[in-house]
DNA sequence: CGCTATATGTGTGTTAGAGCACAGACGGGC
DNA sequence: GCCCGTCTGTGCTCTAACACACATATAGCG
């Protein structure tokens, strides 16, 4: 599938989920506009103007430390949105958004978000849902940081960053990853030395390839099944 | 004032930013209730039947691990609301809400909430806007737990707590902090031992004072001033 | 008033990860 | 094909917290 010519399908999941008459709608609202990699999507404490639907690529939302260290405590891919903050009534965040992992995505006024929402729309029972799967995820992180080890953590990653990355190769170096799991980059690279060893993954220079997705997800810690489970959900159960 | 004469005001804060007249079309849907000791207020994936709004005492969101142990995510007060997930559209979550000081409530069923959710009323807009905040702690504890040590967080969690206490005094166990915090029970008694040698604490068999809340604040993480701006901004800026 | 259960204090070895230093190793640019 | 910047490997010391053991103190109770 060529990466430049109109996607047949809609990449975004939560778009996906819209009725088409609604979709039709938002269209001419919804913007292309490239994920750049590294890019700083959001600075805490700004404005939020837009709210972003991912068709690939990874955002990572970070707290930033007083001491300018940033800790990730949620990821959002495809399967979820920037913007969560407006949706709940808000128009700013003491998080940062970072783009982990260059894409694309449909971005939307956040100004035109709050018209579509105040129509009680499908577009609102979605994004709240969504809000409660996110919520979930960063409360199991938070969990999670204090409970298991680095070598779990960062398998848990790995699979959570796998599943929104267009393949099994992506580039990411061990600086950043120890960033992300906040950790020194000596313990990511002895954690990721270990995967290797056990052919789980392999790397160089800053490409990883996730070669066993199924024993990776093994060494991960629980956390990562509750997270998927409740993703799960938002489509299904546990709704009104 | 006497405890146990009807409140001359209200107690809630979620509550109390409710215009008069949304607030007497919602009195007949709540009912008082007791929020006692140490019980388990909803457990993880249970069925929300009601969502409650705390008078005073103080509500821990835990995440429960695979193994059982209990980590804290988030802590409710009478400036919150347990209930999140059905604003949200959800009737379920895979948090459980425990009971840390007693204390008493109003609650509402899930089924009038989301009756009255519909109106797009301005309980909603509330509403939203605590689950911003809410989020905006449990990203932060998450951070927090990363990042600092014990003694900050120690410092932290008591100032948090005596927030949403009555007086400055509780009842409260270094075994049940440990749990809080995650952390063994030894590390919490050396912790507490010095808070007490510098006087801004003082605590026998359970029973915790607060003696000098403004050095202990000070030796808190800067966590704490982060949630409380935020829950600030609830009210006022940032908002639609 | 002493007993007992429970809360707190403390000692000691172990371990995960921090923090730092530096050694290799790879790969793009020339 | 060589150089150099960057990424990765690894060795070392240091510390916070774990894990466990046991000592001591206190409140309530008989």
């Amino acid at each position: 599938m060529p990466r430049n010519s109109r996607p047949p399908t809609i990449q975004n999941q939560l778009l996906a989920a819209l009725p088409g008459t609604e979709y039709k709608r938002l269209l001419p609202h919804l913007e292309p506009v490239p994920l750049p990699f590294m890019e700083v999507l959001y600075e805490s404490g700004e404005p939020i103007t837009h709210v972003y639907f991912p068709n690939d690529g990874l955002i990572s939302l970070l707290v930033v430390m007083a001491d300018e260290t940033p800790r990730e405590v949620g990821l959002i891919g495809n399967e979820g949105m920037f913007g969560i903050p407006v949706v709940l009534g808000m128009n700013a965040t003491p998080l940062r958004a970072l783009i982990q992992m260059p894409g694309s995505a449909l971005r939307m006024k956040a100004e035109a978000l709050r018209d579509e929402l105040k129509r009680g729309s499908a577009l609102q029972k979605v994004l709240q849902r969504y809000s409660h799967a996110l919520f979930t995820q960063v409360s199991q992180s938070a969990a999670c940081i204090s409970s298991h080890a680095v070598d779990k953590r960062l398998s848990r990653w790995l699979v959570m960053t796998h599943d929104r990355a267009p393949g099994d190769e992506f580039a990411m170096k061990h600086e950043f990853m120890a960033m992300m799991l906040g950790v020194t980059r000596s313990v990511v690279t002895r954690a990721a030395g270990h995967l290797q060893n056990k052919k789980m993954i392999s790397y160089t220079r800053g490409q990883v390839t996730i070669l066993d997705r199924r024993r990776l997800e093994a060494t991960a810690c629980e956390c990562y099944a509750v997270v998927k489970t409740e993703y799960g959900r938002k489509a299904h159960t546990w709704g009104t």
